[in-house]
DNA sequence: CCGAAATTTCAGAAATTACTGAAGAGTCGG
DNA sequence: CCGACTCTTCAGTAATTTCTGAAATTTCGG
């Protein structure tokens, strides 16, 4: 139930959901690594060897996700190499990364009402669709809170 | 503030951004088409013409915006050509089908879980992504009860 | 400061994905 | 039913994305 083998079998399968969500692969390969490691930090030879991946796509893919604020660097403890762990927030802050698309959706709304006549059917379809993402957007916020709040 | 270019602009920005979340290339470019038109239904035909493209990659759009329901045929209105519109609830429709990763990743952790023991680091991680995971899936549905309510 | 170990960068290769064009299937008017 | 018109399917191609490998850079111990 907790070989090694199975474990691994779940992360890559992680993986590709992960991928499924917007992730670039091998981002979302690294992603599963500190998902499932049995250590506190890993760093980017050790993900590399686990996936038997190149060390300069490694390097790519922890730069993406320290850029989207899903892992962290540590402190190095005395090492030469670099340690990275996930952060606390990860699911949150992937989350909230994934809601900006949310805000340019709308913004692309009010372009094309600006763009359009009143008269203009399709007004009326880029009024339906600034609502709903109007509205999905004013319920973030406290949908977070609430979150935030439940796990602390 | 009206014209046909500017409205063109817009509609192909807001296909760049419905690629961002997650749609294909052309599928994207047609829903744009959909939202932006002037008449109240299109033909596979005149998407083709307004984009551009083949009628087959316009067909294949056009079937993946079916399969997802952000798209509908019409009843045929005694012409040969298959008119289609924008569905009233294609953007909850869209929101809702971009959940389904939502499930996946929960079930993700499921198997992740099943998979560590509960000393292993890795155990603790997996079931902080569960419980945000799931977090999230229940509060989907009344969410999406509100945006009714407030629409309808 | 120098050398070793690790990471980052980047050009080229590989793989994946998306589009086209043509052939085939379906459908409606006559 | 036949013929014309439209849509769909699919194999081949084009384009994009992603990975690798090697060189350059950075960092730290000595």
């Amino acid at each position: 139930m907790n070989d090694r083998h199975e474990q691994w079998r779940a992360a890559e399968r992680l993986a590709l959901t992960l991928t499924e969500g917007g992730l670039q692969r091998m981002a979302a390969r690294t992603l599963a690594v500190f998902l499932f490691t049995d250590q506190p930090s890993v760093t980017a030879g050790e993900i590399a060897m686990r996936l038997e991946a190149s060390a300069g796509s490694v390097s790519g893919a922890i730069k993406s996700l320290l850029t989207v604020g899903l892992i962290e660097r540590l402190p190095a403890p005395g090492s030469r190499r670099e340690h990275y762990r996930l952060r606390d927030d990860a699911w949150a802050t992937l989350f909230t990364s994934q809601n900006t698309v949310i805000q340019a959706m709308l913004q692309a709304a009010v372009a094309g009402i600006a763009a359009t006549e009143s008269s203009d059917p399709a007004h009326q379809r880029l009024a339906q669709m600034h609502a709903f993402y109007e509205f999905l957007l004013g319920e973030i916020p406290s949908l977070l809170e609430r979150w935030h709040q439940q796990s602390s």
